[in-house]
RNA sequence: GUGGAUGUAGCUCAGUUGGUUAGAGCGCCAGGUUGUGGCCCUGGAGGCCGGGGGUUCAAGUCCCCUCAUUCACCCCA
Protein backbone atom coordinates (compact mmCIF):
# COMPACT_ATOMS: atom_id res chain seq x y z
CA UNK A 1 0.00 0.00 0.00
CA UNK A 2 1.01 3.43 -1.10
CA UNK A 3 0.85 5.86 2.21
CA UNK A 4 1.74 9.40 1.30
CA UNK A 5 0.93 10.85 4.40
CA UNK A 6 1.28 9.03 8.03
CA UNK A 7 0.52 10.47 11.32
CA UNK A 8 4.21 11.40 12.54
CA UNK A 9 6.14 9.28 14.60
CA UNK A 10 5.12 8.73 18.41
CA UNK A 11 1.39 9.99 17.60
CA UNK A 12 -1.71 8.33 17.72
CA UNK A 13 -5.21 8.78 15.71
CA UNK A 14 -7.82 8.13 18.53
CA UNK A 15 -10.57 6.15 16.92
CA UNK A 16 -14.02 5.57 18.70
CA UNK A 17 -13.27 2.56 20.76
CA UNK A 18 -9.85 4.30 22.04
CA UNK A 19 -11.90 7.52 22.54
CA UNK A 20 -14.44 5.72 24.54
CA UNK A 21 -11.85 4.31 26.49
CA UNK A 22 -10.18 8.00 27.23
CA UNK A 23 -13.39 9.59 28.20
CA UNK A 24 -14.09 6.90 30.27
CA UNK A 25 -10.82 7.24 31.99
CA UNK A 26 -11.25 11.10 31.96
CA UNK A 27 -14.91 11.32 33.91
CA UNK A 28 -13.16 8.69 36.41
CA UNK A 29 -10.40 10.76 36.95
CA UNK A 30 -12.67 14.22 37.26
CA UNK A 31 -15.18 12.32 39.84
CA UNK A 32 -12.48 11.40 41.92
CA UNK A 33 -10.69 14.57 41.90
CA UNK A 34 -13.75 16.35 42.86
CA UNK A 35 -14.12 14.96 45.63
CA UNK A 36 -11.46 15.57 46.71
CA UNK A 37 -11.83 19.31 45.70
CA UNK A 38 -9.91 20.54 42.86
CA UNK A 39 -10.73 22.50 40.13
CA UNK A 40 -9.96 21.71 36.72
CA UNK A 41 -7.50 24.23 35.05
CA UNK A 42 -6.86 24.34 31.48
CA UNK A 43 -3.43 26.20 30.60
CA UNK A 44 -2.17 26.92 26.55
CA UNK A 45 -1.03 23.66 24.54
CA UNK A 46 2.22 25.92 24.44
CA UNK A 47 4.21 28.50 26.26
CA UNK A 48 6.86 30.92 26.17
CA UNK A 49 9.81 28.84 26.17
CA UNK A 50 11.53 30.15 29.32
CA UNK A 51 8.67 28.82 31.21
CA UNK A 52 9.99 25.70 31.11
CA UNK A 53 12.79 25.67 30.76
CA UNK A 54 13.56 28.04 34.03
CA UNK A 55 10.80 26.31 35.58
CA UNK A 56 11.56 22.27 34.55
CA UNK A 57 15.55 23.58 34.31
CA UNK A 58 18.17 23.10 32.15
CA UNK A 59 19.97 20.47 32.54
CA UNK A 60 16.81 18.16 32.49
CA UNK A 61 15.99 15.85 29.38
CA UNK A 62 13.03 17.26 28.92
CA UNK A 63 14.18 20.54 28.18
CA UNK A 64 17.78 19.29 26.37
CA UNK A 65 16.72 17.28 24.32
CA UNK A 66 12.96 16.59 23.78
CA UNK A 67 11.44 19.95 23.87
CA UNK A 68 9.04 20.70 20.64
CA UNK A 69 10.30 24.38 20.33
CA UNK A 70 9.17 27.05 17.57
CA UNK A 71 9.83 30.73 16.81
CA UNK A 72 6.81 32.16 15.78
CA UNK A 73 6.07 35.04 13.07
CA UNK A 74 6.44 37.74 15.73
CA UNK A 75 9.89 36.32 17.01
CA UNK A 76 8.60 34.58 20.06
CA UNK A 77 10.15 31.03 21.58
CA UNK A 78 7.06 28.90 21.97
CA UNK A 79 7.25 25.48 23.26
CA UNK A 80 4.69 22.79 23.03
CA UNK A 81 3.77 21.85 26.85
CA UNK A 82 5.90 18.66 27.70
CA UNK A 83 4.68 18.71 30.97
CA UNK A 84 2.26 19.77 33.69
CA UNK A 85 3.25 21.46 36.81
CA UNK A 86 5.52 24.49 35.14
CA UNK A 87 2.89 25.92 33.54
CA UNK A 88 0.51 25.30 36.32
CA UNK A 89 2.87 27.38 38.24
CA UNK A 90 3.04 30.09 35.62
CA UNK A 91 -0.90 30.37 35.85
CA UNK A 92 -0.71 30.61 39.83
CA UNK A 93 2.03 33.20 39.62
CA UNK A 94 0.10 34.85 36.72
CA UNK A 95 -3.52 34.92 38.67
CA UNK A 96 -2.22 35.64 41.84
CA UNK A 97 -3.51 33.15 43.47
CA UNK A 98 -1.98 33.59 46.38
CA UNK A 99 -4.48 35.84 46.97
CA UNK A 100 -6.84 33.01 46.56
CA UNK A 101 -8.04 31.33 49.70
CA UNK A 102 -5.13 28.66 50.54
CA UNK A 103 -4.25 26.53 49.57
CA UNK A 104 -5.71 26.17 45.65
CA UNK A 105 -6.34 22.73 44.37
CA UNK A 106 -6.09 22.01 40.92
CA UNK A 107 -6.03 19.55 37.99
CA UNK A 108 -5.99 18.87 34.67
CA UNK A 109 -5.83 17.08 31.73
CA UNK A 110 -4.47 17.91 28.47
CA UNK A 111 -2.18 17.06 25.90
CA UNK A 112 1.94 16.62 26.82
CA UNK A 113 4.28 16.68 23.95
CA UNK A 114 8.46 15.20 24.12
CA UNK A 115 10.23 14.47 21.43
CA UNK A 116 11.28 10.81 22.88
CA UNK A 117 11.85 7.93 20.56
CA UNK A 118 8.75 5.89 21.25
CA UNK A 119 7.95 2.54 22.59
CA UNK A 120 5.51 0.66 24.70
CA UNK A 121 3.82 3.09 26.96
CA UNK A 122 5.62 5.90 25.53
CA UNK A 123 4.59 8.50 22.87
CA UNK A 124 5.45 11.80 21.59
CA UNK A 125 1.96 13.07 22.47
CA UNK A 126 0.25 11.90 25.27
CA UNK A 127 -2.76 12.71 27.63
CA UNK A 128 -1.88 13.61 31.10
CA UNK A 129 -3.90 13.37 33.96
CA UNK A 130 -2.34 15.71 36.57
CA UNK A 131 -3.27 17.23 40.17
CA UNK A 132 -1.56 20.21 42.11
CA UNK A 133 -1.90 21.13 45.21
CA UNK A 134 -0.54 24.80 45.97
CA UNK A 135 0.26 26.64 49.06
CA UNK A 136 1.09 23.90 51.77
CA UNK A 137 3.88 23.09 53.33
CA UNK A 138 2.43 20.52 55.58
CA UNK A 139 3.19 16.56 55.14
CA UNK A 140 -0.91 16.35 55.17
CA UNK A 141 -0.58 17.56 51.84
CA UNK A 142 1.58 15.29 50.17
CA UNK A 143 -0.45 12.57 51.65
CA UNK A 144 -3.23 14.14 50.08
CA UNK A 145 -1.94 13.70 46.70
CA UNK A 146 -0.58 10.08 47.12
CA UNK A 147 -4.23 9.28 48.64
CA UNK A 148 -5.79 10.60 45.01
CA UNK A 149 -3.18 8.48 43.04
CA UNK A 150 -4.03 5.42 45.30
CA UNK A 151 -7.75 5.96 44.79
CA UNK A 152 -8.02 6.57 41.14
CA UNK A 153 -5.87 3.41 40.20
CA UNK A 154 -8.23 1.64 43.03
CA UNK A 155 -11.34 2.75 41.37
CA UNK A 156 -10.21 1.25 37.96
CA UNK A 157 -9.31 -2.16 39.75
CA UNK A 158 -5.86 -2.13 41.33
CA UNK A 159 -4.00 -2.30 44.25
CA UNK A 160 -1.04 0.18 44.04
CA UNK A 161 2.06 0.39 45.85
CA UNK A 162 3.25 3.50 46.50
CA UNK A 163 6.84 4.17 46.14
CA UNK A 164 8.39 6.88 48.05
CA UNK A 165 11.69 8.94 49.04
CA UNK A 166 12.59 12.21 50.20
CA UNK A 167 15.50 14.31 48.42
CA UNK A 168 15.65 16.37 50.79
CA UNK A 169 15.85 20.04 50.87
CA UNK A 170 18.34 22.93 50.57
CA UNK A 171 19.89 22.58 53.63
CA UNK A 172 20.16 18.70 53.51
CA UNK A 173 20.71 17.89 49.57
CA UNK A 174 23.86 19.51 49.11
CA UNK A 175 25.54 17.86 52.11
CA UNK A 176 24.14 14.68 49.90
CA UNK A 177 24.88 15.33 46.90
CA UNK A 178 28.62 15.70 48.14
CA UNK A 179 28.97 12.48 49.86
CA UNK A 180 27.06 10.49 46.32
CA UNK A 181 29.77 12.49 44.42
CA UNK A 182 32.52 11.69 46.61
CA UNK A 183 31.72 8.13 46.83
CA UNK A 184 31.61 7.41 43.20
CA UNK A 185 34.66 9.77 42.12
CA UNK A 186 36.14 7.07 44.11
CA UNK A 187 34.80 4.44 42.02
CA UNK A 188 34.81 6.18 39.00
CA UNK A 189 36.48 3.97 36.80
CA UNK A 190 33.87 1.38 37.74
CA UNK A 191 30.90 2.91 36.40
CA UNK A 192 29.35 2.70 33.35
CA UNK A 193 29.40 5.82 30.68
CA UNK A 194 26.44 6.96 31.01
CA UNK A 195 26.82 7.07 35.12
CA UNK A 196 30.33 8.62 34.69
CA UNK A 197 28.44 11.55 32.76
CA UNK A 198 25.75 11.64 35.35
CA UNK A 199 28.21 12.31 38.07
CA UNK A 200 28.94 15.71 36.23
CA UNK A 201 25.71 16.57 35.31
CA UNK A 202 23.19 15.24 38.36
CA UNK A 203 24.73 12.85 40.79
CA UNK A 204 21.25 11.84 42.24
CA UNK A 205 20.40 9.60 38.97
CA UNK A 206 23.47 7.61 39.66
CA UNK A 207 21.03 5.77 42.24
CA UNK A 208 18.89 4.94 38.79
CA UNK A 209 21.50 3.10 36.94
CA UNK A 210 20.07 -0.47 35.65
CA UNK A 211 23.51 -1.92 34.84
CA UNK A 212 24.86 -1.32 38.39
CA UNK A 213 27.44 -3.36 39.44
CA UNK A 214 27.12 -3.63 43.30
CA UNK A 215 27.94 -0.11 44.09
CA UNK A 216 24.43 1.30 44.73
CA UNK A 217 24.58 -1.07 47.77
CA UNK A 218 27.71 0.52 48.86
CA UNK A 219 26.63 4.25 48.31
CA UNK A 220 25.17 6.91 51.26
CA UNK A 221 21.77 6.59 51.92
CA UNK A 222 20.03 10.33 51.71
CA UNK A 223 18.21 9.06 55.16
CA UNK A 224 21.28 9.17 56.70
CA UNK A 225 21.73 12.80 55.58
CA UNK A 226 18.09 14.24 55.89
CA UNK A 227 17.80 17.48 58.28
CA UNK A 228 15.41 17.31 61.00
CA UNK A 229 12.74 19.05 59.07
CA UNK A 230 13.13 16.93 56.42
CA UNK A 231 12.95 13.55 58.68
CA UNK A 232 9.66 14.58 60.36
CA UNK A 233 7.84 15.20 56.92
CA UNK A 234 8.76 12.27 55.64
CA UNK A 235 7.53 10.47 58.59
CA UNK A 236 4.43 12.83 58.36
CA UNK A 237 3.86 12.02 55.16
CA UNK A 238 4.33 7.57 55.58
CA UNK A 239 2.34 7.73 58.45
CA UNK A 240 -0.87 9.05 57.16
CA UNK A 241 -0.26 6.66 54.20
CA UNK A 242 -0.05 3.83 56.84
CA UNK A 243 -3.09 5.31 58.59
CA UNK A 244 -4.70 4.74 55.43
CA UNK A 245 -3.80 1.17 54.41
CA UNK A 246 -2.14 2.25 51.35
CA UNK A 247 1.00 0.06 50.78
CA UNK A 248 4.41 1.62 50.53
CA UNK A 249 7.79 1.22 50.19
CA UNK A 250 10.44 3.71 50.37
CA UNK A 251 12.71 3.20 47.62
CA UNK A 252 16.12 5.15 48.38
CA UNK A 253 17.33 4.95 44.67
CA UNK A 254 13.86 6.82 43.90
CA UNK A 255 15.16 10.27 42.29
CA UNK A 256 13.28 12.68 39.76
CA UNK A 257 14.61 13.69 36.51
CA UNK A 258 13.08 16.95 36.87
CA UNK A 259 14.57 19.93 38.96
CA UNK A 260 12.23 21.40 40.54
CA UNK A 261 11.34 18.03 43.31
CA UNK A 262 11.90 19.12 46.76
CA UNK A 263 11.56 16.83 49.84
CA UNK A 264 8.87 14.27 48.92
CA UNK A 265 9.08 12.02 45.78
CA UNK A 266 7.20 9.46 44.83
CA UNK A 267 5.94 6.79 41.57
CA UNK A 268 3.32 4.09 41.54
CA UNK A 269 4.04 1.36 39.06
CA UNK A 270 2.56 -1.38 37.22
CA UNK A 271 4.86 -4.25 36.36
CA UNK A 272 2.81 -5.37 33.71
CA UNK A 273 3.89 -2.48 31.36
CA UNK A 274 7.23 -3.59 31.01
CA UNK A 275 10.09 -0.59 30.72
CA UNK A 276 7.98 1.85 31.10
CA UNK A 277 6.06 0.48 34.35
CA UNK A 278 5.60 4.41 36.01
CA UNK A 279 1.75 5.08 35.98
CA UNK A 280 2.07 7.82 38.50
CA UNK A 281 4.89 9.91 38.98
CA UNK A 282 5.07 13.29 41.03
CA UNK A 283 6.38 14.78 44.27
CA UNK A 284 7.08 18.29 46.07
CA UNK A 285 8.24 21.39 44.16
CA UNK A 286 8.33 24.03 47.06
CA UNK A 287 11.08 25.94 44.75
CA UNK A 288 9.00 26.29 41.58
CA UNK A 289 6.74 28.94 41.79
CA UNK A 290 9.56 30.97 42.31
CA UNK A 291 11.33 29.85 39.17
CA UNK A 292 8.21 31.20 37.20
CA UNK A 293 8.31 34.46 39.11
CA UNK A 294 6.47 33.75 42.04
CA UNK A 295 7.59 36.71 44.83
CA UNK A 296 6.74 34.29 48.33
CA UNK A 297 7.39 31.17 48.97
CA UNK A 298 5.10 28.94 47.38
CA UNK A 299 5.13 25.65 48.43
CA UNK A 300 3.43 22.85 46.63
CA UNK A 301 2.91 19.11 45.84
CA UNK A 302 1.02 17.15 42.76
CA UNK A 303 1.55 14.02 39.91
CA UNK A 304 1.28 13.60 37.07
CA UNK A 305 -0.52 9.95 35.20
CA UNK A 306 -0.26 9.14 31.95
CA UNK A 307 -3.98 8.33 30.33
CA UNK A 308 -2.86 6.56 27.93
CA UNK A 309 0.05 4.39 29.71
CA UNK A 310 -2.71 3.45 32.16
CA UNK A 311 -5.33 2.14 29.92
CA UNK A 312 -2.09 0.41 28.16
CA UNK A 313 -2.80 -2.03 31.93
CA UNK A 314 -6.66 -2.25 31.97
CA UNK A 315 -8.72 -4.62 30.13
CA UNK A 316 -10.07 -4.25 26.80
CA UNK A 317 -13.47 -3.80 28.08
CA UNK A 318 -12.97 -0.80 29.74
CA UNK A 319 -15.07 1.81 29.18
CA UNK A 320 -16.75 -0.32 26.39
CA UNK A 321 -20.31 -0.28 27.71
CA UNK A 322 -21.68 -0.60 24.24
CA UNK A 323 -25.08 0.72 24.64
CA UNK A 324 -28.24 -0.64 22.94
CA UNK A 325 -29.34 1.05 20.22
CA UNK A 326 -32.60 1.08 18.59
CA UNK A 327 -32.12 0.55 14.53
CA UNK A 328 -34.80 1.67 12.12
CA UNK A 329 -35.41 -1.08 8.93
CA UNK A 330 -37.06 0.45 6.03
CA UNK A 331 -39.12 -0.49 3.98
CA UNK A 332 -40.87 1.15 0.89
CA UNK A 333 -39.26 4.21 0.24
CA UNK A 334 -37.70 4.84 3.39
CA UNK A 335 -39.62 8.32 4.73
CA UNK A 336 -41.57 6.82 7.37
CA UNK A 337 -38.51 4.94 8.61
CA UNK A 338 -36.48 8.19 8.32
CA UNK A 339 -38.93 10.43 10.39
CA UNK A 340 -39.49 7.58 13.31
CA UNK A 341 -35.66 7.24 13.87
CA UNK A 342 -35.76 11.22 14.46
CA UNK A 343 -38.65 10.77 16.53
CA UNK A 344 -36.94 8.68 18.62
CA UNK A 345 -33.67 10.62 19.17
CA UNK A 346 -36.33 13.66 20.18
CA UNK A 347 -37.36 11.39 22.93
CA UNK A 348 -33.80 11.05 24.10
CA UNK A 349 -32.80 7.67 22.90
CA UNK A 350 -30.14 6.64 20.11
CA UNK A 351 -31.52 5.30 16.88
CA UNK A 352 -29.88 4.50 13.76
CA UNK A 353 -31.59 3.95 10.07
CA UNK A 354 -30.63 2.76 7.06
CA UNK A 355 -28.54 5.54 4.47
CA UNK A 356 -27.22 3.05 2.17
CA UNK A 357 -30.25 2.51 0.77
CA UNK A 358 -29.93 -1.71 1.81
CA UNK A 359 -32.40 -4.57 1.06
CA UNK A 360 -34.34 -4.83 4.62
CA UNK A 361 -31.89 -8.28 4.81
CA UNK A 362 -28.60 -6.07 4.47
CA UNK A 363 -30.61 -3.76 7.22
CA UNK A 364 -31.13 -6.63 9.68
CA UNK A 365 -27.49 -7.72 8.84
CA UNK A 366 -26.06 -4.67 9.84
CA UNK A 367 -28.54 -3.90 12.43
CA UNK A 368 -27.17 -7.28 14.89
CA UNK A 369 -24.10 -5.37 14.44
CA UNK A 370 -25.21 -1.96 15.86
CA UNK A 371 -28.00 -2.27 17.99
CA UNK A 372 -30.44 -4.39 20.19
CA UNK A 373 -33.65 -3.69 18.59
CA UNK A 374 -35.12 -3.14 15.45
CA UNK A 375 -38.18 -1.24 14.39
CA UNK A 376 -39.51 -2.21 10.94
CA UNK A 377 -41.52 1.49 9.30
CA UNK A 378 -42.88 1.91 6.49
CA UNK A 379 -44.15 -1.47 5.68
CA UNK A 380 -47.95 -3.23 5.76
CA UNK A 381 -48.38 -2.76 9.70
CA UNK A 382 -47.62 0.32 9.45
CA UNK A 383 -50.50 1.32 7.17
CA UNK A 384 -52.36 -0.35 10.21
CA UNK A 385 -50.83 1.82 12.69
CA UNK A 386 -48.50 -0.75 14.49
CA UNK A 387 -44.99 -1.52 13.65
CA UNK A 388 -43.05 -4.87 14.13
CA UNK A 389 -40.22 -4.58 17.13
CA UNK A 390 -37.96 -7.37 16.92
CA UNK A 391 -35.15 -7.97 19.84
CA UNK A 392 -32.09 -8.78 18.00
CA UNK A 393 -30.93 -10.59 21.48
CA UNK A 394 -34.00 -13.18 21.72
CA UNK A 395 -35.22 -13.18 17.90
CA UNK A 396 -38.57 -12.71 18.54
CA UNK A 397 -40.73 -9.94 17.20
CA UNK A 398 -43.49 -8.11 18.82
CA UNK A 399 -45.90 -5.45 17.23
CA UNK A 400 -46.17 -2.38 18.84
CA UNK A 401 -49.16 0.49 18.17
CA UNK A 402 -47.15 3.42 16.82
CA UNK A 403 -48.70 6.15 19.49
CA UNK A 404 -46.89 3.84 22.29
CA UNK A 405 -43.52 3.01 20.12
CA UNK A 406 -41.50 5.63 21.91
CA UNK A 407 -42.76 4.84 25.35
CA UNK A 408 -42.53 0.64 24.63
CA UNK A 409 -38.83 1.37 23.27
CA UNK A 410 -37.54 3.77 26.50
CA UNK A 411 -39.21 0.99 28.61
CA UNK A 412 -36.35 -1.47 27.07
CA UNK A 413 -32.90 0.70 26.65
CA UNK A 414 -34.57 2.51 29.65
CA UNK A 415 -31.28 2.56 32.15
CA UNK A 416 -28.83 2.01 29.18
CA UNK A 417 -30.00 5.22 26.78
CA UNK A 418 -26.81 7.56 26.42
C1' G B 1 20.55 9.61 20.30
C1' U B 2 22.24 3.83 20.61
C1' G B 3 21.17 -1.46 19.77
C1' G B 4 17.87 -5.77 18.28
C1' A B 5 13.41 -7.65 15.76
C1' U B 6 9.69 -7.05 12.00
C1' G B 7 7.33 -4.94 7.26
C1' U B 8 2.84 -9.72 1.61
C1' A B 9 -5.27 -7.79 1.04
C1' G B 10 -8.98 -3.88 6.21
C1' C B 11 -7.00 -7.81 10.16
C1' U B 12 -4.01 -12.50 11.28
C1' C B 13 -0.73 -14.94 8.30
C1' A B 14 1.09 -18.73 4.12
C1' G B 15 4.22 -18.25 -0.08
C1' U B 16 8.78 -24.44 -1.10
C1' U B 17 16.36 -24.45 -3.46
C1' G B 18 14.77 -16.94 -6.87
C1' G B 19 10.80 -19.42 -12.08
C1' U B 20 4.43 -18.04 -15.62
C1' U B 21 -1.85 -14.39 -14.20
C1' A B 22 0.57 -13.77 -5.44
C1' G B 23 -2.88 -17.35 -1.77
C1' A B 24 -5.89 -18.75 2.88
C1' G B 25 -8.91 -17.65 7.13
C1' C B 26 -11.57 -13.68 9.21
C1' G B 27 -13.83 -9.06 7.83
C1' C B 28 -16.43 -6.17 3.93
C1' C B 29 -20.27 -5.98 -0.34
C1' A B 30 -24.08 -8.64 -3.12
C1' G B 31 -27.22 -12.87 -4.17
C1' G B 32 -29.62 -17.62 -2.54
C1' U B 33 -35.31 -15.73 0.76
C1' U B 34 -40.14 -9.77 -4.49
C1' G B 35 -40.61 -7.94 4.08
C1' U B 36 -36.53 -9.92 8.50
C1' G B 37 -29.89 -10.64 11.43
C1' G B 38 -26.94 -14.60 13.77
C1' C B 39 -25.82 -20.85 10.62
C1' C B 40 -25.02 -22.56 5.60
C1' C B 41 -24.06 -22.00 0.15
C1' U B 42 -22.53 -18.93 -4.20
C1' G B 43 -20.27 -14.78 -6.27
C1' G B 44 -17.60 -10.04 -5.86
C1' A B 45 -14.51 -5.94 -4.44
C1' G B 46 -9.83 -5.29 -2.33
C1' G B 47 -2.32 -6.23 -3.06
C1' C B 48 3.10 -1.56 -7.85
C1' C B 49 4.55 -8.10 -1.68
C1' G B 50 6.68 -0.49 2.88
C1' G B 51 9.85 2.73 -0.70
C1' G B 52 14.41 3.21 -3.78
C1' G B 53 18.63 1.02 -5.98
C1' G B 54 21.51 -3.41 -7.30
C1' U B 55 22.58 -8.78 -8.78
C1' U B 56 20.03 -12.09 -12.45
C1' C B 57 17.34 -14.42 -18.55
C1' A B 58 13.95 -14.07 -14.20
C1' A B 59 13.24 -11.02 -7.43
C1' G B 60 7.71 -11.32 -2.68
C1' U B 61 12.12 -14.55 -2.29
C1' C B 62 19.37 -12.63 -2.70
C1' C B 63 22.48 -7.79 -1.56
C1' C B 64 22.68 -2.43 -0.20
C1' C B 65 20.23 2.03 1.28
C1' U B 66 15.92 4.28 3.19
C1' C B 67 11.25 4.78 5.73
C1' A B 68 7.87 2.85 9.23
C1' U B 69 6.47 -0.25 13.27
C1' U B 70 8.10 -2.64 17.63
C1' C B 71 11.19 -4.07 21.97
C1' A B 72 15.24 -2.58 25.02
C1' C B 73 18.85 1.29 26.56
C1' C B 74 18.52 6.50 27.79
C1' C B 75 14.64 9.21 30.07
C1' C B 76 9.91 9.45 31.86
C1' A B 77 3.69 9.68 32.40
Amino acid sequence: MQEQYRRPRGTQDVLPEASERLEALRRLTRGVTARYGYGEIQTPVFEQTAVFVDGVGEGTDIVQHERYTFTDAGGVSLTLRPEGTAAVARAYVEHNMATWPQPVRLYYWQPMFRRERPQAGRFRQHTQYGIELVGSEHFSADAEVIAVGVRILAEVGKAPQVLVNSMGDEVCRPRYREALVSYYTDHFEALCEDCQARLRINPLRLLDCKRDVGLKAGAPDIADYWCEACRAHFDGVTALLGAMDVRWTRDSGLVRGLDYYHRTVFEIQDPALGAQSTLIGGGRYDGLANRVGAAGRTPGVGFGAGAERLLLTLPPEYGQNRRPRVFVARVGDGQDAFLCAEQIRRAGLAADVDVMGRSLKAQMKDAARRAAWVVIAGGREWAEGRAPVRDLASGSTEEVALGDLVGYLAERVGADRP
